[in-house]
DNA sequence: TTGTACGCGTTATCAC
DNA sequence: GTGATAACGCGTACAA
């Protein structure tokens, strides 16, 4: 009897012999039914039940030298931005033989290129990662991996091999050309986190009101903590208390909107009439509130679909059209930003 | 030369032809470097660095049969609820050398056991899964695991292994003990998605109603639908339709609250003075809403936490005092239960 | 359609 | 402290 170092647990050897098959007999009718004759597939099926055997992933990853992992390494778990896309990767990838794999950066980006590092050492199938602020390390790193390699959320003319999402400028642009078609004058934002993706919103809204001449600095009040409800009552009062005469403010997300907006109420203050409010993203709730919040629609789930299916296209041999993908915006005027008269 | 099937990837015997030792020492020299002594561990980073060497995990999960991988299974990726716990595994977990795989059950139980074999596969250094409401086959499965095993979410007298959470049973009583003491008479409930834990939070909430002799089935209502702000909204309207003399609400979750407070405002309803609204586990928006909203509070990254400890604590060859850890909850007191008088 | 021989990259074992 | 050798469990290549 062979000494085994192994866990004990039934190997597909023990398979085989039990159903008096070999090993390879075994691993085709597992992996591809139609390779192996119906009886001996039922005689290697039954075998499999009763032994409960479960292939050993590491050893076909290393064997085949290619793993079924999809690596995906997002900046946040709470962001509800990330949870739809992130849905819509598992809904798409594990109908198939694909598994997830899902890292959190926490959006540091040192913290993204170790992940990078780890995920590439299980020889991972694809590799989905946020937007385009990789290190140059982990850019090198990615540039060099020998699996797709697709970038979510935003969209560059330079990826670092697939992209699809949307321009973050061209979405905080549109938020300020709504605010102003409104005929708000005294506009502000408020932004909170302040990621690369939240920056470049702000740059697109304050360019917006700059080509019309209403870009007021002392309107925008940012902080690095991370968003929240309670966190956007606190800086409209802050904003308030400084530039009482502010008018309509864009939120850099949408649970910062909302605090807004109870802010607004617990203040006494009526929105729209005394405030308008934008936020971005579109979450579900925004539709709900009352009143109503505007939004920038950003269409989370598509991103997350499109990424498998450039990856699935990739996998089986064919080139997707396009290596980078604008699933765009819409904007969703609701109640929060209807202009008193 | 020899003919290699592989990706082309370094590996440790080109470390090791580099530096001048044998793979051993550079196995050694990664993952105990005082095992090494030091002039042949700076020739073996060198030679590490100089090739971008990164360890094929496979390959080190086959050879040492244990793989660092911590399995997570959820029934959600879009419920705040599990994001938090999530979200503590990650900051736990990922500062040592384990890694968490991520799977998505959607409130399947089949599609849990289907994942549960599939992490099996990996011989996962631990798993972590939600509740106690497995398939009989998914429960022997992960009875006979080699590895440890963490319900998360609720407390059971009889766990799989080890467990952490609160009961549920016990939260939703609660929920209906506060309202009985603000003075409410017409209490009723409005619950979406009922998964076994909404489920058992009905139920206790039923039983502390029946004990006061204030359980009335029709201000109960009911859907499989999956819970948002808006089927908030939708489910007091038509509660209201039917018993326009409910006097207060308990919602099985927050987003559900927050939809019922969205849709008593829209109505032209004073919450609390013609509603009392009452959620379940106190996501950050429930304080800052105008007005605040009273829940449940639970410990949800507290749970997360305390997993990862019986991990590391069986993982070191500890035994944890308790197998099974209550955290509890608490009730958040605010101003949507403020009974009129 | 089925089987044999061997390699995948790493680590455990045992010797030096 | 360091190294030679043999597993680990499966898939590829080629033969039958």
């Amino acid at each position: 009897m062979r000494k085994r170092r192994g866990a004990g647990r039934p190997t597909i050897a023990d398979v085989a012999d039990k159903a008096g098959v070999s090993t390879i007999t075994v691993s085709r009718a597992l992996r591809d039914p139609a390779k192996v004759s119906a009886p001996l597939r039922e005689r290697i099926d039954a075998a499999v039940r009763k032994l409960d055997y479960v292939p050993h992933s590491h050893a076909s990853a290393l064997a085949s030298s290619r793993s079924n992992i999809v690596g995906v390494i997002v900046p946040s778990l709470t962001n509800n931005v990330f949870a739809d896309t992130l849905r819509a990767i598992y809904d798409e990838l594990e109908q198939g033989p694909l598994q997830v794999q899902l890292g959190n950066s926490r959006y540091v980006a040192a913290e993204e290129e170790r992940l990078i590092r780890i995920f590439l050492g299980q020889r991972p199938a694809a590799l989905i990662v946020a937007g385009g602020d990789q290190t140059p390390a982990a850019r090198a790193l990615l540039e060099s991996a020998d699996c797709p390699v697709v970038q979510v959320m935003e969209v560059d003319p330079d990826p670092i091999d697939m992209m699809v999402g949307f321009s973050h400028f061209e979405g905080g642009r549109a938020a300020g050309h709504h605010l102003l078609q409104r005929g708000y004058r005294r506009i502000g934002f408020i932004g909170a986190r302040m990621d690369p993706r939240s920056r470049r919103r702000m740059e697109g809204f304050a360019e917006a009101l700059r080509s019309a001449g209403r870009y007021d600095s002392e309107l925008f009040m940012t902080t690095t903590r991370s968003s929240s409800t309670s966190l956007g009552a606190e800086l409209i009062g802050a904003l308030r208390a400084k530039r009482p005469d502010i008018e309509a403010v864009f939120c850099n997300n949408d649970d910062m909107a909302l605090g807004v907006l109870f802010g607004c109420q617990h203040a006494g203050l009526r929105v729209p009439e005394d405030l308008g409010i934008i936020g971005f993203n579109d979450l579900e709730m925004m539709a709900a509130a009352c009143p109503s919040l505007t939004s920038i629609r950003t269409n989370r789930y598509g991103i997350g679909k499109t990424a498998v299916d450039m990856i699935r296209a990739r996998l089986d041999g064919d080139e997707p059209e396009n290596r980078v993908v604008d699933l765009g915006f819409q904007l969703q005027e609701r109640q929060s930003t209807v202009r008193r008269v």
